[in-house]
Parts: C-alpha cells; structure tokens; sequence
DNA sequence: ACAAGTTTGCTAATTTTTTTACAATTGCAG
DNA sequence: CTGCAATTGTAAAAAAATTAGCAAACTTGT
C-alpha cells in the first residue's frame, strides 16, 4: 500500500522535457474543478487525457448501494485517462477533485498525435505507466501480507503524504473502511490503537498524523519483524 | 483477481507492427529455461528485458522463511524486466519458468537504443503496460471485495485460462494458498465446496476445472449478489 | 512391491474480524 | 442555546479464518 501519490519517482510531467511541457500546456485546455467535484465516472468513454496541474484527486469506485472504495489519489504532475485514449476501453474509475484543482486536458485524438510526433512523450508516460504498475503490485503485496493494524497505518501514511492535504486527514472512519475493505468498528480498534501508541491523534471527522516519519519508522519496524 | 494472463487484451508482441518483432528477434538471445527454473530474484539489477517465446512464467515472491506468494503468470509474447531497464530499480518480483520456456532476452542498453530507435516499440510497450495497470486494480479491487470462496473460484480460473496448461491444474493446495495469501485449511475448505458443487474436480497434486465457463458463471452470479 | 516423503482431509482450539446494538460526543441548523 | 443528525467508542455475540496436529491417500524411487 505504498501510495500512488507519495510518488517512488518522478511523475509524468517531471519527466517531460521543457519544451514538451510547454507543448502539452499550449495544446490543452485548463479546466477548474471545484472540491469533491466529480470529473468523471467509471463506464465514460469520452477520450480525454487529464493532467493534473494544481490540486489533486481521487480515484474510486462508487458501489450501487452508495459505498465508495477509493483506490488511489492522484497529485500534481500525474495523469489520468491514458488507458481510455490509448486503450480504447471504458474508464474504469470514478474521479473526484480533492480540493479546488485545476486540470489540463487534452482531446484523445490530439493526444495520439502528440504521442506520434514526440516519442519523447510516449517515453514518460510509459515510465510514469511503469512505475505506477510497480506500485500496485507494492499495494497488493501489503494487502495480503500485512494484518490490519499495519494497513490501516499505511493508508494514513499515504493519505498524510498526500498533496493538498493539511496536517489533519478530513475523512471519517467509515470512509477509511470502506478504502480498506474492513469494517468500521476494525478501524475504530486500529486507529484507537495507533492513537494510544502516540502515532496520530484522532478528531471527530479528521485524524492528524503529526510526525508521518514516526510513523513510518514504527510500520518499518513492524514490517522487518513480520517478514 | 482477473488476471494478468488470460489476457484482456493483445499482449506486447500482439501489438508490435511484423517488422519490429523480427527486428527483435534478430537482436535478441533466445533463452531455455526448465520447468521451476528460476529465471532471476527480487533485487537482481540485471538489465534485461525478457519477452517469453514460448511456454510461460509465474512472478512472485519468496519469504525469508521460504514461503511463496505468487503475484501472477505471464503467457506468450508477454515481457518482463522493462521496469528495471527503462525505470532503473532493481527486479521486484521473483520469475520461474511454467514448464519448457524459451525467452528471448534485450540487454537493457540494447533495448532502450530500439525504443530510441522505433517509436513503435515504445507504444507497444506503453499499450500493454496500461493493460496490465488496469488488469492490477481489478484484482485489488477483487480482492477486497470478494470473500474467500469466490476468490480461490477466481485464481483457479485465471490458472484454467493461464497459457501452457492442460485441462489439469497442477498445483497443490498449499500453492493456492500462498498465492492467495491464505491458509491451506481454507482453500481445502473452499475448493471442497466448490468440488460439491460440480464446479471442479479435486485430484492429488491437480484439479481439474472441465468447464471453466459454468465457473465463471457461477462466479458472476455470485458477484452480482454481493454489490 | 515397499518404504519414505508428500499431500490431502479433518478436527479442535484459538485468534481475528464482523455484526449488531447502544451510549456518548460532536457539529450544526434553527 | 437547544435539539438533531452524524460520528465515534465500546461491548458482546457470531462468524470466519488460522494454527496445530494427525491419519489416510497418494507418488516415487529403489
């Protein structure tokens, strides 16, 4: 679980040369999103690909009962989209603005072309793609190795380490079930948990990781032992 | 836990233009591995991208206590090792042959010169890593939300569709159970009451899926249900 | 065809997690 | 300031999964 957002390395747009840079701002279009805004849902096929310039966001799927899993949260410099414009299939995932965000997007066919007249283009995503994969399978490696107590302290790593985000994480317990697939009163024990051990301090609708290092340190700890 | 091998799509050679894949043939060293041959670890910095000929590989890991999580089965014309060469970490996962294979290894320079070289390549590669991405948070997604039984009815019909294999599963139980990251009682449990069902065949070391649609539907019934 | 080593099927005891239910706390709207 | 709705903390019971252990079934090498 080791974040699609704390990137391992550069994002996309860090890996872009200048001048590809600019082209990519100058032949896109900036749209605002308000928080919680939803960009898009699972199942569109409209082909854009999105940048995220300011802000961030987070990706999800809204069960038919109303339920949400998010499964990872996007920031500066990352892209969206890609495997709808390249791949040709349905998005996958619902996306929401986290906070007020401002994304540069660019018409699927207009993307390709870019793509084809700059290999230096397909090149980063393909890293950026690359290292994303390497993450999930990070993720999916924690999930089924590490017990519950642990995955709950990863989520609140990750969500600290996230970009616009405060010192204080404004979700609530159910919302952080839900993203880890447990039960509410398991993350109320887990967080209690975590409180106790002085590694964050909870609120009412927020959880405050003050020393996400501490944190760190304390699961690096707890993972050595475990392996 | 839709798979990384039944694939959903075209893999890395499918998407490669005839002249480039004989361009990589030509470049290439055809390898031979035995069947359980390891093929390189985790942490290995070896830079080379392997692309599988024929016959298959699994990825996974092996615990300091010797225990094996396995993360997924790569078939025909798939690659692996491109995240090392283009990202420059080393190997996350470890790969063993499934069976007779024959691989054909780039050296990491040498391939990224081609990529340099063949904008094509770079596509290709960028396709079927978004594939894969997509195919990942699908089994994460499955992961956390499908409960025990459906989840081993999912891996042993990702195996029944893997390439290289018989009508026969040849695994033991204990191997499903690492790969699912649970315990042997509970797979015993589970694939017994999937036998009662008529939905696979249990054998000694194998089982046998016959009719790997009537599981798949027994599945998406059962998937329905629960959203 | 036998002995040795695996693998499977089961059981019982234990641990973990979920469910259900309810009281206490918090923030907010009026 | 007060009452309401949402959120959190907790406890007890139920369900699910794990561990540990053992006997029976099966392969294989000799």
């Amino acid at each position: 679980m080791n974040t699609l957002l704390s990137q391992l390395g550069p994002t996309f747009m860090d890996l872009l040369p200048d001048a590809l840079h600019d082209l990519l701002v100058a032949q896109g279009t900036r749209v605002r999103y308000r928080g919680d805004q939803l960009i898009h849902s699972r199942g569109d096929d409209s082909q854009i690909v999105s940048i995220i310039l300011s802000g961030g966001a987070r990706a999800g799927t809204f069960g038919h009962d109303g339920s949400y899993t998010m499964t990872s949260i996007l920031g500066p410099g990352q892209t969206f989209g890609e495997f709808t414009v390249i791949v040709g299939l349905p998005r996958s995932l619902d996306m929401v603005a986290l906070g007020e965000t401002e994304i540069l997007e660019l018409p699927g066919p207009k993307f390709t072309r870019l793509c084809d007249e700059q290999p230096e283009l397909s090149k980063a995503l393909l890293s950026s793609s690359l290292i994303r994969t390497y993450m999930l399978l990070e993720i999916m490696d924690a999930m089924r190795r590490l017990p519950l107590l642990e995955r709950t302290a990863k989520l609140l790593l990750i969500l600290a380490e996230a970009p616009m985000q405060t010192d204080h994480l404004n979700y609530t317990q159910a919302d952080l079930a839900f993203t880890l697939g447990i039960s509410r009163v398991s993350v109320s024990k887990a967080v209690g948990r975590l409180a106790e051990l002085g590694l964050i301090t909870l609120g009412y609708r927020n959880i405050l990781v003050k020393d996400p290092a501490k944190l760190q340190n304390w699961l690096d700890r707890r993972q050595h032992l475990a392996v």
